[in-house]
RNA sequence: GUGGCUAUAGCUCAGUUGGUUAGAGCGCCAGAUUGUGGUUCUGGAUGUCGCCGGUUCAAAUCCGGUUAGCCACCCCA
């Protein structure tokens, strides 16, 4: 056959095959049952958007990485590119009609036409929360709590979210006379982990244009060790005088000081003054999460205050806090981690078809089965049982139901534990809920 | 967007300085076992060597282009 057309897909994008989708499926199942759990309404927004609501409203890079294209009516549009542009343009277009605050979460892909790599793709999905219309700092701490529900929840014990205040920062940079430059120095010291101190003084005299003295200076400030009550008093004191540096450490202290009696594990949240994210609408508080046991794939999620999303939408001023997960990234470490389950079936039980006339009794007990709450599959065709066993050993079904006319002239069914090996159990239909639920515990 | 590395069976890969019909392991299918999976044994199928073009008597092998993956820069989930 000639003409055939090569299955193939776009430069990162990918298929999603059973095993890992419905890895996903559940973290995105995780997620929700947390965001609800704090009161956080789930929204939903196009993936398409007019390009002016889109463009400049991230970064420089973000407007090269955007998929842009003339639609069939000649509109200039895009595919959103993360989805808190789409909240400020949400929340300017809706917040009246909704009242404030708005506690939102969304979950949706983005794309971003930038070079794929490992962990990296041009479509990947978010899971965002966020509160909108508050500058409370309850709402900065409630936020630090969710993130660190949700990572416990989804199974890791050993992470660390890194918390840092951009006031803290800005505070430094006033003091330093470096206000003008402040885009390019916290772009540098975010970078301190990745090229070092000598790699980040380099780039803020060479490219940002600082002087030596003055980088010295920042990287010492932002270098500080100790405990975060340690580092803070330590702020405190050199902050005397200084209204932003003070806000910033006060609400980093009170944040410190909440979540330890809100009774999270300490370790759990370091104060790290070298984080500070290279989007340039945050202004308060800032997180970013790793796993201890991978931490070079990057932060998992993160996030942080912006006094100011939707200024270029509404003279309204909406404040806001929130973060972001990021699925793909996490489930990428998961993998790696052996956290995800090989099953590609999402069914425990699968019903074998032994006797083809007995077709109608074998659905009758899946049905009535999926009644009780267990996920059920009949396999389809009445082929030789060794193969139904194979293909459920396969997929992952943890039990098998066989009958055959043995089994239906003595009025029971025969259950096998596919997970270890032994004699298969026989009962009766009335017994046979109870065992199941028993079996898969 | 820039630079580097890579591309051989469904998957992981081998293929010696270009030389006849391109291999292995795993997986897949069938049988041993016509009422019982994951172990074992036996047999079997599968490739225009990513794609297009060039050099050559001869290309999986060399050259150019292209597409995709990976890595670095940049940025970020």
């Amino acid at each position: 056959m000639a003409g055939l057309i090569e299955p193939r897909t776009l430069k990162g994008f990918r298929d999603y095959l059973p095993a890992p989708m419905m890895a996903r499926e559940r973290l995105i199942e995780t997620a929700k049952s947390v965001y609800r759990s704090y009161g956080f309404s789930p929204i939903d927004t196009p993936a398409l958007e007019y390009a002016e609501i889109l463009v400049g409203k991230g970064s420089d890079e973000t407007d090269k990485q955007l998929f842009r294209f003339t639609d069939n009516g000649g509109r200039d549009v895009a595919l959103r590119f993360d989805l808190t542009v789409p909240l400020a343009r949400f929340s300017a277009q809706h917040h009246h009609e909704l009242g404030l605050p708005l506690k939102r979460y969304h979950i949706g892909s983005v794309w971003r036409g930038e070079t794929p790599q490992a962990g990296r793709y041009r479509e990947f999905m978010q899971c965002d929360f966020d509160t909108i219309g508050t500058e409370s700092n309850a709402s900065d701490i409630e936020t630090l709590l969710v993130i660190h529900d949700l990572m416990s929840k989804i199974g890791f014990e050993r992470f660390t979210i890194r918390v840092n205040n951009r006031l803290v920062l800005n505070g430094l940079l006033e003091q330093q006379g470096l206000t003008e430059k402040s885009v390019g120095v916290l772009r540098a010291i975010d970078k301190l982990a990745k090229i070092g101190r000598g790699g980040v003084i380099e780039e803020m005299t060479s490219k940002v244009g600082t002087t030596q003295q003055q980088a010295e200076r920042v990287l010492d400030l932002v270098g500080l060790t100790g405990t975060p009550s340690e580092i803070l008093n330590q702020l405190e004191t050199m902050f005397v005088g200084n209204e932003v540096g003070s806000t910033g450490t006060a609400r980093l202290k009170e944040l410190f000081e909440a979540c330890a009696k809100a009774g999270i594990p300490s370790g759990r949240i370091e104060l790290d003054l070298t984080i500070a994210r290279g989007l340039d609408y945050y202004t308060g508080t800032i997180y970013e999460t790793f796993l201890a046991d991978k931490r070079e794939i990057g932060s998992v999620c993160s996030g942080g205050r912006y006094d100011n999303l939707a200024g270029l939408f509404t003279k309204d001023r909406l404040p806001g806090v929130g973060a972001s997960l990021g699925l793909d990234r996490l489930l990428a470490a998961m993998e790696l981690l052996g956290m995800v389950e090989t099953a590609s079936t999402p069914a425990e039980i699968l019903i074998t078809q032994f006797d083809a006339p007995r077709l109608g009794d074998y659905l009758r007990l899946s049905r009535l089965l999926r009644e009780a709450g267990f996920r059920v599959e009949v396999y389809p065709e009445a082929t030789k049982l060794g193969k139904q066993l194979k293909y459920a050993d396969k997929k992952g079904h943890k039990l098998a139901i066989i009958a055959g006319e043995n089994e239906f002239n003595a009025g029971v069914w025969q259950i096998k534990n596919l997970r270890v090996q032994g004699q298969p159990l026989t009962m009766s239909e009335a017994h046979l809920v109870a065992e199941l639920r028993k079996l898969l515990g």
